[in-house]
DNA sequence: CAAACGTTCAACTATAAGGTTGAATATAGT
DNA sequence: ACTATATTCAACCTTATAGTTGAACGTTTG
């Protein structure tokens, strides 16, 4: 298991996806993050672990309260293992926007 | 589970994006694809079954062979949800351009 | 038709994932 | 010191995942 696998699973999880969703907003504590959620606090701060495994959060400690602040470096690894895969899309646009394409691509 | 974690945890899976690697540079039967990998014929067939799930392989019957196909659309929900969060590393990118070019000023 | 080939189905095993509840730990406030 | 709050740890349950082996099914070939 590298560390592309692990990202993705760990954002495969509408659940953790959604408190990405909501760290892009803003650092939280860990009971405000599991507010929204049906799921037990418990079942939170297991999600955020995985999270923290993946490297797509930081934890800082203050006091009693965990503060959890969304790290997106991980996710530049999915998007270049995406970027790979692209032309399989892209051959279907037209040229003017192919050139474009692979203008951006040669910067 | 939605679409987009059905195609997430498709491609989590190191053997299952080795799989998606091979059919980008052509269409293979079962079999082929098999051959590269330690695990049993079977084992391949139920990932291949997974990547059919996801919508990331298409299978047509010829005789006896099943001959797959790479289908990418599904990896552009993927692209679309790396790309909400893509500012998070732009705007580090470009804090850190502008720390060098101070820099340069300074000097 | 019989044998070989390509693939899946079925049954099973082992481990991981996602959830629960209850207890433990640490800090804060009175 | 006592109580409340924030969070994790531990144990447990259920279901999913990833793999195995052996049998079954359909297709091709001699």
């Amino acid at each position: 298991m590298n560390d592309l696998s692990a990202v993705l699973g760990a954002i495969s999880h509408p659940s953790r996806r959604a408190i990405i969703a909501r760290l892009a907003k803003g650092t939280a504590r860990v009971t405000e993050i599991a507010a929204p959620f049906e799921m037990s606090l418990n079942a939170v701060s297991k999600h955020l672990k995985v999270l923290e495994g993946a490297g797509l959060i930081h934890r800082e400690k203050q006091g009693r309260d965990h503060v959890i602040e969304f790290r997106a470096e991980p996710l530049k690894q999915v998007a270049g293992w995406v970027h790979e895969y692209e032309r399989f899309w892209n051959e279907h646009l037209d040229s003017l926007e192919s050139y474009f394409i692979e203008k951006r691509k040669r910067k």
